[in-house]
This record gives C-alpha cells, structure tokens and sequence, in this order.
DNA sequence: TATTGTTATACTCTATAACTATA
DNA sequence: TATAGTTATAGAGTATAACAATA
C-alpha cells in the first residue's frame, strides 16, 4: 500500500507542524521531517547571515575556508586544497586567481615538482584570516544561541555522520 | 590575544582529523568544527546523492516538495507556497511554470481574488509525486543509514533550532 | 598513463528591481 | 497602499569536457 507513505495521508501520530514556524497555516508536515530539507534550509539560513554580517568585504566563506587551510597547511597545491575542502581542481584555479589577484596569497612553483603550485599567505592573507575568522566565530555564535555546547558538538558528530 | 583563536594555531584539546576523512593528510581542524562548514558539506553530499538516483526522472527536489505543498493543501497560492518552503515569489514563478509544462499541476484563476492563482495536482501530478516520495524516501535512508531512529529525530531536532 | 593546473561552458540556485493587475 | 504574480537580470555555486605541461 505504497500510498500509505504520501504526503497529503497523515498516518500515526500526526506530529504537527514544527514549533514556532507559522508558515502561513500551511501543511508542510512532510517536508519537515526530512533530513534534506532541514539541511537545505538551515544551510540557506546560515549563509544569509553570514552573507548579512560579511556584506562588503569579499571575505566569502569558500575563501576563508581556502585562507585557513592554506595557513594550516602552507605550500599545499590546489588539488589537495580543493579535495580537502570539497572543491573540485576547475573550481579551485578561479578562487585562488581571486586570493591572488586580491594580495592574499602567493602562488610559487614548486621545485620538485613541475607540475605543482604552492600556496602560501602574504601578510594580508593573515590579517584577512583574522577577520574572517572573527566574522565566522560572531556568526556561528548567533546561529547556535539556542544550542548549548553539548548540543553543538553533538550537532556536528550527527553532521559529520551524513552519508558515510 | 585574538591570534589564539586562529587556524593554524592549535589550542586546547587538539580533536584531530575528522574520523574517516583522509583529505590527503591536510589539517582541516578548524573548518570541520564549524556548523555552517559541516552543514554545507552535509548538504551537498546529500544533493549529489539524491542528483544521482533522480537523473534522468526530471524529478528535483524542490519540485518534489512543491507537489507535496500543492498535495497537502490544494488550492494553495504561489506566494503562500512559495513561504511555506522559504522560496521567493519571484523564483516560484518558473518553477511552476515548468510544473505546469509538464502537465504535473494546473494553475486556477481564484474566484475570490482575481490577483490569485490556485494551483492543483493533475492525476500526473500524483504520480510524479508518488515516485519522487519513494526516491527521497531511499535517499533519506542510505544517507542516515549510520544513525538510529533516535539520532535521526535528534538530529531533525537540532536543525529546526539552528538561527532561531 | 596519471596528475596538476587551466580554459570554456552550462545549469541550478538565489537575489534585486521594475512592472501589471487586483485588493 | 498592499498583495499576487510576472519578467528580466545578475551573482554565486557547481558540473563536465578538453587541453597543456609534467611525472
């Protein structure tokens, strides 16, 4: 009876919508009890924030991100870069044109071998790692004021244990 | 002493390299404890996962969740609908206009209000969902499949009080 | 042959501004 | 004046294919 899992036939215990969002009186029941959806929209929530907090100094969070593996790790090339971090190599070049081109970060061959660049930060890569890790510790913060830190690294085991 | 809170400078209890991620021996320390990183990453797992099993079916998941918005509550509005699943008026527009194309819903004129269309399921429509219902439901359970029933909720949980 | 980095390209998602028609 | 829907557009994010240089 495959109709039995539709939305739009409540079955068991209704659960009702989610506390606190009004959504219009709509019923949004089945959405709201996937682990896809409450991804999406808590990423999309998070990124407005940041987006709001970070408006205007270019400091994305891909960016940050890049500049932190880079201090972590200097002279990694832009393959391992983009593995660690989940950008794929094509997507990599035009980022790091961008740190580049904005001072942040040096590109050096490498001399062992040819084929390799290595990242390194300049001066300004360190005081604008600083800043984005300033923006991104307020950001987080109010993101998770509801969340004690029990809660938070518990969020993050759960996370971490999506789909491996 | 604000460069203590830096990558790259290690501090307190040093968590280590998330379990199971190689990344190529990089340190990724800080990012991997960040709510925004980690549901990032979360999320794109889950849509490349998702990606993969509907190609070809036409079936995204943002129109999937529509037909279950238009399911649950028929004669729904699209800026009503559009709310319910944080999608702006503006990109509602095309999204049922393609919903419509594929003849999965058809769009009524309101009697009561000429500036409202009501939108509707067509028998299309309630198969398309049918099959979209079964692929998220097995996505859903190959990308928890490492998290118990409990975890699960916990995890639903957390995500609704993330930025409230 | 495999790997590093590059270019070109395209599609999705999301966002703003400006418009219409109705209320 | 506010709301429902539309159009046009732009920016990020992400994906593939094809290429050059090097291992």
């Amino acid at each position: 009876m495959i109709h039995d899992n539709l939305p739009g036939h409540a079955h068991g215990a209704p659960v009702g919508p989610m506390d606190g969002m009004s959504d219009h009186e709509l019923d949004t029941d089945w959405v709201d009890q996937q682990i896809g959806y409450r991804l999406r929209r808590a990423s999309a929530a998070m990124a407005a924030d940041y987006a709001a907090a970070a408006a205007g100094t270019g400091l994305r969070p891909v960016l940050v991100s890049m500049l932190s593996v880079i201090a972590a790790n200097p002279g990694v090339g832009q393959s391992e870069l983009g593995a660690a971090l989940g950008i794929q190599r094509t997507n990599v070049t035009p980022l790091t044109a961008q740190l580049e081109a904005d001072r942040l970060v040096v590109r050096r061959p490498s001399r062992t071998d040819g084929r390799k660049v290595e990242l390194h930060l300049t001066d300004d890569g360190v005081a604008a790692l600083a800043a984005g890790t300033q923006l991104i510790a307020d950001h987080e913060e109010r993101m998770t004021r509801h969340l004690d830190e029990p809660e938070r690294r518990r969020l993050l085991e759960l996370l971490e244990r999506i789909g491996r």
